[in-house]
DNA sequence: TATTTTGTGGGAAATTGTGGGAAATTGTGG
DNA sequence: CCACAATTTCCCACAATTTCCCACAAAATA
């Protein structure tokens, strides 16, 4: 079954809502029901989890210590900003206003397939993202991937 | 099962359609349902796996862990280019634009048979490329596949 | 030379993305 | 408990893009 890939740049309606690609929606499996979990991405970024796989996020996450203070603050963080929405009839989801805020989204998004969830950025901060970063691909490439 | 050799040059039409060349089409598996991926090669040019070889290579991917900031910025880097295309009936694939200019392709391709994917380049930038190695392919061969 | 295959181009149909209005829901204050 | 405002959800219309399909020409085969 083959992951989230591509990127798309779509705008942000007057409602807070963007378009979820096609190819991308095609990618979900049923059990996801169209939902997927909207929350803070790392990177300034938002991620989009779809159901199941958010599922099995959790349940790692039901796993942790809640006695452990660096647990807990853990956990707290991380469900605090999760959000469950759906894809309407249109292939379009609500994005809340403190997320558009920490990821810097106003009237444009860049959406980027990444495996398992999708990544919503600032198309603009998303290129500052990119000349920050110090290795470039092909090295990183040899890096991560060579045997 | 013989890999994908050979090169043609071939025409980008007015809505990036590329032809693979039949010879190539013919070394795709069933299983690839005649389908490849795109996706951003090394040194400026497009690759397009079948869909089976991709597989192998995404199963590799999804072993990666997503909490390691320089894996999630390969898983990144890695996925957003890729794009799933089906070959239509005579045999061509659209190309995206982003990934054509990423390549400098315009209105002619060269297209490289490379084992177990296939390349596309715009043909001057190959001869740029080719021209830049400095190793020629003699002293590469013995380097490569010295025993 | 006739026939099939292969590559090129473009038109028509279907799908996808965008915006906005109306209905339903939620929260607030009297 | 009800009225009102604000928000959210649902639905429809339009435009742009993509997909599908057919025609033609060049090349290869016989």
């Amino acid at each position: 079954m083959p992951g989230f890939k591509g990127q798309a740049t779509y705008s942000v309606d007057g409602k807070g809502r963007i378009a979820i690609p096609s190819r991308m929606r095609a990618c979900m499996s049923p059990e996801a029901h169209s939902t997927l979990v909207i929350t803070r991405g790392f990177e300034r970024c938002i991620f989009a989890y779809p159901l199941d796989e958010w599922l099995e996020i959790e349940d790692q996450i039901s796993k942790l210590n809640p006695y452990s203070q660096k647990h807990r603050t853990f956990i707290r963080q991380f469900m605090r900003w999760a959000e469950e929405v759906t894809i309407d009839a249109k292939g379009r989801i609500p994005l809340q206003r403190p997320l558009l805020e920490y990821a810097g989204i106003e009237k444009t998004s860049l959406i980027l397939g990444s495996q398992k969830y999708l990544e919503v950025w600032d198309p603009q901060r998303f290129e500052e993202y990119l000349a920050a970063e110090e290795a470039d691909y092909e090295t990183l490439a040899a890096e991560v991937m060579g045997s």
